[in-house]
RNA sequence: GCGCCCAUAGCUCAAUCGGAUAGAGCGUCUGACUUCGGAUCAGAAGGUUGGGGGUUCGAGUCCCUCUGGGCGCACCA
């Protein structure tokens, strides 16, 4: 609802009287340059070619049909190659601010979703260590695309697969038994490809006080529970730091003891799409489009990780999520097209879209001018905490939200570090804050203005008319951001209107000013703070009343 | 060798479905505080959107190609 309806169908109508077909949708846009006006159309110019006529031509046609009054605009000005370029009625701007604050807390939210059910799987982090920076970006990126899903009406599950078994698990557990017998007095190597960090030595030393009756370690299988579970439980201190949670945690052990594994196996080759070969079972992936096929149980009996990958997503489907999407690091890309081939041979009636992926670049973190590696097994690696304790949770969370995914990201600790103003987060806040001090200077309840009743039509600098269209602006945004799973296109919203905002705050004083400008300055006010406070609940930032 | 992603101001990044004069922040330079917070604001400088070709009314955006970077290409997960 922003607005556009009447002037968008009164532009339908004008276009039809002119023979085009019925169903045209005309799309509205905010001219780059706001002198331009509100509102501009490119629909002269994409209807220029099948009608057969001049764009700036029919434009002028377009426009002599144009009901002002029902459209609810003031003018209508052709410019350049033939853009129809609107200034809207100033009532329009006074209903959208009083709808926005009568809304309040639900202003953005919309029911596109229709309360159906969508699964986000994310972090998925194994219990090999503590979460590093990578599993800190995806954290970031899941939650706030969960929050944007859910406010456009979904029904999100957030979830959170991790593997308890195999190789790696199996290591991890080698691992503090070496530490275990090394802290004992022995000379002792880590296992090859084991885990270096320090908090091996940690988890060593508490098996010890734990378990004395293990003193030399034997007992490989509990120090693997032991592991796991400890490990489980810092990764969750770490989430729940970040302040992520989650409704399901998934464990890939659980896919071989209820036989779903074994079961996927049967139905992929009763499906006819396997064969033997060289002692294994291959699945003939490139019957789907893969560049090769690909082994499902090797030759010694034991299945390939993407078998129970695929039985994963089938529980998903069963679950009922007709739509699952999975927040990745880009390094795990090969999965997509073997996931989703895996889905379609099976033929239950999977889309071949299932999953869906939204898929991160690596993070480099750098300090001191110097790239820090990133590496488990070498346990130099920069973790969430170290983050979070460094520079805050608002502010990590910020940094990892302002870009998009799929391009690098260069997490400079230093710069993150400073608290100053070479970080965005707190020129949002701070802008939150200084419109809170208004209404606590004033000793004014924000809650108590409706803007009912208040004339809105002397708000009429320049700084006062961009940052109401901007507010307006805000629920087409979220609707956008939430559609392209895109967060940072909420960040960035909030950094420019906030700049609005103090552009606003420097110029236009609220407080001592006659009562009708204080009445209305009021009601952008609270307009403002309202925006700004769903806006950063959704990246899951703080909006604070003072800082 | 093959596949995916990226390349925009000195640096880090935006740019809504292909729209008008490509925008912010930091950094640099010049300015603004008797008011509700100077963690702010105003102004200036800074660009052949990596190179080349193509598509069209119009390309940072789409296609081809080259260059440069990241990631992935095991009967590892």
């Amino acid at each position: 609802m922003d607005g556009t309806e009447l002037l968008r169908a009164e532009l339908a109508r004008a276009a039809q009287s002119l023979g085009a077909p019925s169903d045209i949708e005309p799309q509205l846009e905010r001219p780059r340059d706001p002198s331009f006006g509100d509102w501009a159309s490119n629909l002269a110019m994409t209807l220029a070619k099948p009608l057969g006529r001049k764009p700036r031509e029919l434009a002028q046609a377009i426009v002599e049909r144009l009901d002002y009054a029902r459209a609810g605009i003031s003018s209508a000005e052709i410019a350049g190659p033939g853009f129809i370029n609107f200034r809207v009625a100033g009532d329009v701007f006074a209903e959208g601010l009083r709808a926005l604050i009568a809304a309040a807390d639900q202003y953005g939210r919309s029911n596109v979703g229709q309360a159906c059910p969508v699964n986000v799987e994310f972090v998925s982090a194994n219990p090999t260590g503590p979460l590093h920076v990578g599993h800190g970006r995806q954290a970031a990126l899941g939650d706030a695309i969960c929050a944007l899903l859910a406010a456009t009406g979904w029904r999100v599950t957030r979830e959170f697969y991790y593997n308890d078994g195999g190789v790696q698990i199996l290591n991890l557990a080698l691992s503090v038994q070496a530490r275990v017998r090394q802290l004992g007095g022995q000379t002792v190597d880590l296992p090859e490809g084991g885990y270096h960090g320090e908090y091996i030595r940690d988890l060593a030393q508490r098996y010890i006080d734990e378990h004395s009756s293990d003193a030399n370690a034997e007992d490989v299988d509990a120090l693997r529970r032991f592991a796991v579970r400890e490990l489980r439980k810092e990764q969750d201190r770490d989430l729940q730091a970040f302040g992520v949670h989650f409704d399901v945690y998934f464990l890939e052990s659980s896919l071989y003891t209820d036989g779903r594994v074994d079961q996927t196996v049967d139905r992929l080759i009763s499906a006819g799409h396997t064969y033997e070969k060289d002692g294994a079972l291959w699945l003939k992936t490139t019957d789907f489009g893969d560049d090769k096929d690909r082994v499902m149980r090797k030759s010694d009996g034991t299945y390939t990780y993407f078998v129970p990958d695929v039985a994963y997503h089938v529980t998903k489907w069963e679950r009922g999520f007709k739509r699952a999407i999975n927040v990745q690091g880009a390094d795990h890309h090969s999965t997509v097209t073997r996931v989703r081939v895996g889905l379609q041979a099976l033929d239950i009636g999977i889309p071949e879209g299932y999953p869906e992926y939204v898929l991160h670049q690596m993070v480099t973190v750098m300090r001191s001018g110097e790239e820090v590696k990133i590496s488990k097994r070498a346990g130099s690696y920069v973790t969430v905490r170290d983050l979070i304790d460094e520079v805050g949770r608002d502010a990590v969370r910020y940094f990892f939200l302002m870009r998009k995914g799929d391009s690098q990201l260069v997490f400079d600790v230093d710069v993150a570090r400073s608290q100053s103003d070479e970080n965005p987060v707190y020129y949002i806040q701070m802008a939150h804050a200084r419109l809170s001090g208004i209404f606590r200077v004033g000793e004014i309840d924000p809650e108590s203005i409706t803007g009912v009743d208040v004339d809105l039509s002397v708000l009429e600098l320049s700084e006062e008319q961009e940052l109401m269209k901007a507010l307006l602006d805000y629920p087409t945004l979220i609707a956008g951001a939430a559609q392209s799973l895109e967060p940072h296109r909420v960040a960035t919203y909030l950094h420019d209107t906030a700049g609005k905002i103090h552009l606003w705050y420097h110029k236009a004083h609220v407080l001592n000013e006659p009562d009708e400008i204080l009445r209305a300055r009021l009601v952008l006010a609270r307009a403002s703070q309202l925006v700004l406070r769903n806006g950063l609940e959704l990246l899951g930032i703080t909006a604070p009343e003072r800082m």
